[in-house]
DNA sequence: GAAACAACCGAAAACGATTTCGGAAGATGG
DNA sequence: CCATCTTCCGAAATCGTTTTCGGTTGTTTC
């Protein structure tokens, strides 16, 4: 098929040795031998093999992202990280892999290390398995996690800040006049999740404002998984004034909602999102968003793995990376009677 | 490291090839030992190691799905196009892996087939480069293309109906008494390109309606960027009552445009996209459209890989897939006087 | 002029699996 | 009882690299 080290060898009449000595570049063969190999090797086209030279030198410079094709917005997020992180995975001499993880093969990722495929792991925040990960502590198998806070202390993430996400959120909210403001939850338990709901609640009661129940409603994160909750809340006897979901999506769903009951966003509802998608900007009005940097937060879990890879020793990195408050047209000064 | 086939066979006190047959299910070997092989295989969190088996056996059992990261609205396309290429993959005992290209390695492609890391690849449309394909052609490497019709014979691909779809849009629009009906296209050439600018043109003459060249306006396809040719359409002295966008994103910037005007949609103007994207769903009015089954394009393109790599001999696949017309508020009954 | 030293190159052993081929038992058949 | 056939297992080659360890030359040093 392709041309292989012997290939070269043969033709020029040298070892199989002197070839490869030659392509990568060591001291130990003359110039003169070494340009020729080389030419000859672009002349034949000749590509080493991946499988013969990783199953030498014990490594495959390749990193594998996973996700899981199932969750449809991750690809969302996925489309900001991907730049950075397959920027940064190049400048380490790596090579960024995605795989797929499919609901039907969950043991995929530890299969896909133990059998030597990649170096690295960078895990997505909605993969978090509670046995994914001890097996990878377990193997020291170089991983970061990217979106979700991890409680051990062993394992290093990259996360936007969630906490002062919602307190900005909020805070933003309040100086508009907003005194009713609902908040949108995920049912699912999750460090990401709580440090949302914390900083609702936090941002609330250090303004002295007492918390509602009912403004809390919980939701997926689907296509139209929003619609209902927000009828919840607006069909309330007091209905919020301003609404702050976790994800542009819900914001979304949430301003569709707000048009179906009559009202006029953000003249009487204010909303705000979460992401900063690039979706939010071409809805009517645009989204007041909170928004992560997540080329850098690709390039600084690709940065984190690769470092991870070349000294195991390392010890675990915990970043929380500032987010963006981004006013936009669906949050406005509070104008209703007080 | 991680276990070996060795680690089983000396634990066992039998020879690795008893062992790997054991494994691989060979009926060269007792029931009882096949037993215990794979029983402690499974002990010890045996895994076998891809290099080495893909370096022995010739392949890899991977394919891969290139995408530029730089290209930001691939990944609309991809989240479609993924479940259903993930799971037809696993269903033919292949791994979906997906690359990054960047625009610094343009080459990262060919390395990857010619190091053998992968029995297969997809080419995402926006990829399309001759070298890379002649290329494969000439390795006979198995690939097929997607999204995207290639003029070469021997090339396989599956790719949306644009030309109908054009068609459709232009025939529905026609048949709500539109006659002044606009187009953006994109200025690369490009037989999608090209195939739904026939369909436009072919569409309205044999209705009978002569070309209006300046109803035919260009536009690339990135946020914002059907602004400016949308202004251009409607700063006409006699301007369309109607726009046939090529992609859903240029129909929202169609929208907003029309809306700075004053004018009304779908009073005033109808406008049509392409893609039946979820976005389209949540601006007003939300967009008529026509829709691809992303997910079985996803599912078509990898069993044509998949067969090729399986049979290499079989003739190339030319699969047109049919486009639906969803009509939602964007567009409406002509009201205007004729 | 012998000894030490560079500078180059090659033989061969890995890496971990698969696969071919043959051999040693035991079972079967005539 | 010998020949033939199964059944089961192992030795060894192989995939294409990398890397160690010597072995040639030719050159320098005292």
């Amino acid at each position: 098929m392709t041309a292989t080290i012997t290939d070269i060898a043969q033709r020029l009449k040298l070892s199989n040795s002197t070839v490869s000595k030659a392509l990568n570049g060591y001291h130990d063969v003359s110039v003169a031998t070494r340009e020729l190999v080389r030419k000859t090797a672009t002349e034949l086209g000749y590509q080493p093999s991946a499988a013969a030279r990783s199953l030498r030198r014990g490594r495959t410079d390749k990193i594998g992202l996973f996700l899981n094709t199932a969750i449809t917005y991750v690809v969302d997020f996925l489309s900001g990280v991907l730049p950075g992180a397959a920027l940064t995975a190049q400048g380490w001499g790596q090579n960024l892999l995605i795989y797929t993880i499919t609901d039907n093969d969950p043991g995929h990722l530890l299969k896909a290390c133990r059998a030597g495929e990649i170096d690295g792991v960078i895990l997505f925040s909605t993969h978090y398995d509670h046995r994914t990960i001890n097996a990878l502590l377990e193997a020291e198998f170089p991983f970061v996690v990217m979106g979700r806070e991890i409680a051990d202390e062993r394992v290093s993430y990259v996360v936007p800040d969630y906490y002062r996400g919602s307190v900005m959120a909020v805070e933003h909210l309040l100086a508009l006049g907003h005194r009713r403001i609902a908040f949108t939850t995920r049912p699912e338990l999750g460090t990401a999740n709580n440090a949302r709901l914390r900083g609702y609640l936090d941002a609330l009661t250090s303004a002295g404002i007492a918390i509602d129940e009912r403004l809390i409603v919980e939701t997926r994160i689907q296509p139209f998984s929003g619609i209902e909750p927000t009828r919840q809340l607006l069909s309330l006897k007091s209905p919020p004034t301003a609404i702050c979901a976790f994800h542009d999506l819900i914001a979304m769903d949430a301003i569709s909602v707000a048009q179906e009951y009559g009202l006029r966003v953000p003249d009487d509802v204010s909303i705000i999102g979460f992401d900063g998608l690039r979706a939010g900007l071409i809805t009517t009005p645009q989204i007041t968003t909170l928004a992560q940097p997540l080329e850098y937060i690709g390039q600084r879990a690709t940065e984190v793995v690769c470092q991870q890879i070349a000294e195991p020793d390392r010890p675990p990195v915990h970043e929380v990376v500032p987010v963006e408050l981004i006013v936009r047209g669906s949050t406005k000064q509070y104008s209703g009677g007080v």
